[in-house]
DNA sequence: AGGTATAAGAAATTCGCTTTCAATAGCTAA
DNA sequence: TTAGCTATTGAAAGCGAATTTCTTATACCT
């Protein structure tokens, strides 16, 4: 069952304002992984008022908590997205933009290998492909 | 044959000023992935008289002729590092800080999949592990 | 209600990096 | 060699993303 960030807020203790509650929902109800700015818009459409350091402290405060993870494309700004539990990792097409989440058991398994090969045990990992859409 | 960034730079017709000499030369002589403060630190202890914006330049410089490559790790300063023959991923130690450069064919092999079953040719990537020394 | 703690908004500040601008160094051709 | 370009440098200003400061407003707790 899908639990909103809301939800996951009141499950973690962390306390929610009004301000948070939108940005919570906002947040939930996106698909893609939007940057603080493209955040700010949305949410301001419901509330004209909130700040934009408001939408800053709250993204982190959220990733802090376990709730939002952030993500640092090549040379962008920092995007945002729910963490939920199945783990996946990123294809971003160089000409659109396009993200396209995958999961692949094998290479998770690769990695944990390799740092353990090195005496390691892994705590996170970052992998991020990125191509060009092949002609058919 | 290690050849240095000097020669890389001749080869590849990328004019050398005495000012790029000491950089290359430092580049060349480091073994760990130093940012720009560091590096303009070291370069400062050959000549004084070197600006950091010559140094940021001239990384910059170096990265586009294929010469250095860039590393973003998480949440830290850009990481510059010579760009050889073999290609390699990195673990980091998130306690030290220290970074091990790893090659996994596997792995390589497997991102090449993913890319192509979503119809996409890999035109780059980025594979980061974070990790914990395991007591022994 | 009163007192304390917490959060929000607005503006200023920081940080990493880039750009501007005037001065200098390095060619190139006469 | 020297006049006349073009490229590079150092110093300082500028920029964008993110954070912090400061003040005001809101929530919490007996």
């Amino acid at each position: 069952m899908p639990e909103t960030i809301e939800e996951k807020c009141l499950s973690k203790g962390v306390k929610l304002t009004d301000q948070r509650k939108i940005i919570a929902k906002v947040m939930s109800e996106s698909t893609d992984h939007p940057d603080v700015d493209e955040l700010y818009n949305r949410v301001s459409k419901i509330d004209t008022k909130i700040s934009i350091a408001t939408v800053y402290r709250t993204v982190k405060l959220f990733e802090e908590s376990g709730i939002l993870t952030k993500h640092e494309f090549k040379g962008g700004k920092a995007r945002y997205e729910e963490l939920n539990e199945g783990h996946h990792d990123h294809l971003i097409d160089v000409k659109s933009g396009e993200i396209i989440e995958f999961v692949d058991e094998e290479i998770e398994k690769l990695q944990k290998k390799v740092a353990d090969k090195y005496g390691y045990k892994l705590v996170d990992h970052k992998l991020e492909l990125y191509g060009v859409k092949k002609k058919p």
